[in-house]
DNA sequence: CTGAAAGCGCTTACAG
DNA sequence: CTGAAAGCGCTTACAG
């Protein structure tokens, strides 16, 4: 028969050790004031007991449940990866954990994707993901925002990179190499809607045309390879692409492709993100890095000043991102 | 100011709704011995208070977390995506709810990776990942382990599908085409040994002279790259190529490309997992569908089973995989 | 620096 | 069907 073996609790530690149930927990807390010899024991009596704090009863009796809940888009879109990694490093120090929730897989079971986290007593939100009506935030819940939205959530800090500016090299970058029929396949959301504002600039400047499609607001390899077809049925004369990140990237590699182009020489394509796959051997794309492990730094110290102090204004931060040149992307074949 | 308003409790709801703690606590958890109209008022009390139960509280005065653990490798390796998909269909009805943590980026926080989930007292653990020796799961704990893996965790259930089948059906596949020259690209870990078996197997067979690269543990992109140049280099007759999953195979497109070798004319290629990138329109790849969601069902079950008959003994699942033609397959252009 | 007490917000028997 | 009581395993003041 299985027997439940009931785990350690602070007042086996507390026994094992000698000592009060308070010192036990000041040990945990890593508190100054315990003399040595007693944290040796603690800890000893920790170890052999194998005992592990129930967060549970912590975050009950302490009052905070030491967390940040994140929400992203969807698992399958990478550019969280490494946000994620670049929050950790930020969180872990001020002892707080984080819990990942992703939308699309949630959507069919709750009404509002931050439930869970209400019920969890996340201590602060990051929203890595358009905000959307649905999502119902209490008041007073401290918000940080990652990557340029459609919407702005009032009073919630803002860290994200410049995709204005991103949209305004990947285009320039173009330009600089010769390029005069440069188009644009955009997708939905903040984030395209100011890398296409970038793009739109930089060919106003250039005293060049704009060509844009928008095959959907979903930004995957599957609708950069539609709008890349389309626009390249629509404009043969097309020299160079920018896609509004690194998928759709993939998809216009995919459609140059199958209509007999050879990237770079026939076509230029140009991403953005900096993703893993823009990365590999089959794509080597050149790309718009947008910093996403440094935006992930910026959101946890947005997080821990506004735990700090609750009423300071909403803050801000915009990072510059840097245009990463590989092998998509090269003059055009010959002048048009 | 910013106050941080106290959220409603158990007690405000009972007031407001005109009945005892107790009554609240049991239309929380569905009781049937409850009048509706009490029912109602306090369904009410909740909607108009936006109370949400506290987790730490419920976990502690119940004595269960009602969360699953799962382990996954990595984000970047998606497979995971569908096994949790079904997991979560599977497990959410029972009222449980997921967890998850990657190893990659918790490794360098926590010794055990466990330590988290361990504190959180999960009531389970699903392993998608290779158990290690640092993992030190207690005695007791329900563990079911997703996919095929070197090492055996005594006393826990498995799910998983026949890797060593989905091998024999992918270097069969090539055979059928009528190639006799065909190597694979292997990787670590408990699958890749499994499928490396299945190709052996298919090759001795069908009288054909095996031949292997393993350039790392690793399975990626960029291991698939590699392995497939020195593939190259050393088997120029080589028609097929068989990678140990799709992000492998990935690489094996790419080293085909920069050897000159068109795909699937002078090189056919099949990889494994069936991945969203398998069915980008730029890879288009041939592989055998190892069935995640599915196996996330089956974990599910084996989960469900084994919390409520803690003592019965350990199950292993076996899907069958099934082959997914696309465009990277052909016969051989020329006999060699 | 250390110990006894109260309490976090629930669930779980246990009377009525 | 309903209400008062105990207790889950911690943290937090508060005396000593």
């Amino acid at each position: 028969m299985v027997r439940r073996t009931r785990r350690a609790t602070i007042y086996d530690v507390a026994e094992a050790a000698g000592v009060s149930k308070s010192l036990v927990s000041l040990v945990l807390r890593d508190s100054p004031h315990v003399s040595e010899a007693r944290r040796t024991a603690v800890l000893e009596a920790i170890e052999r007991l194998d005992y592990r704090p129930s967060q549970a009863a912590a975050a009950l009796a302490g009052g905070s449940s030491r967390t940040v809940g994140v929400v992203i888009d969807d698992y399958t879109n990478l550019w969280f990866v490494e946000l994620l990694r670049g929050l950790q490093d930020g969180l872990t120090s001020a002892g707080l954990r984080i819990a990942v929730s992703d939308r699309t897989l949630n959507s069919h079971i709750e009404s509002d994707p931050l439930d869970g986290f209400l019920s969890t007593r996340v201590e602060a939100l990051v929203l890595a993901t358009e905000p959307t009506a649905s999502m119902r935030i209490p008041p007073n819940m401290p918000v940080v925002v990652a990557g340029n939205r459609e919407t702005e959530i009032p009073g919630a800090d803002l860290a994200a990179s410049d995709d204005r500016l991103g949209g305004r090299l990947a285009t320039e970058h173009l330009i600089g190499l010769g390029h005069r029929h440069i188009a644009h396949v955009a997708g939905g959301g903040g984030a395209s809607a100011q890398r296409l504002d970038g793009y739109l600039g930089a060919m106003r400047d250039a005293g060049l045309a704009p060509v844009v499609v928008t095959p959907s607001r979903a930004t995957t390899e599957e609708t950069g390879y539609a709008g890349t077809m389309t626009l390249l049925e629509a404009h043969p004369g097309t020299t160079a692409v920018f896609a509004s990140n690194d998928s759709m990237a993939m998809g216009a590699l995919a459609a140059a492709r199958d209509r007999g182009l050879e990237v770079p020489a026939d076509l230029s394509v140009i991403g953005y993100d900096a993703s893993p796959l823009a990365a590999t051997h089959l794509m080597q794309l050149t790309t718009i890095d947008s910093l996403n492990r440094e935006i992930g730094a910026e959101v946890a110290t947005a997080l821990l000043s506004r735990l700090t102090e609750p009423g300071r204004e909403p803050v801000a931060t915009r990072l510059i991102p840097q245009l990463v040149e590989r092998s998509t992307t090269a003059a055009p074949r010959r002048r048009l």
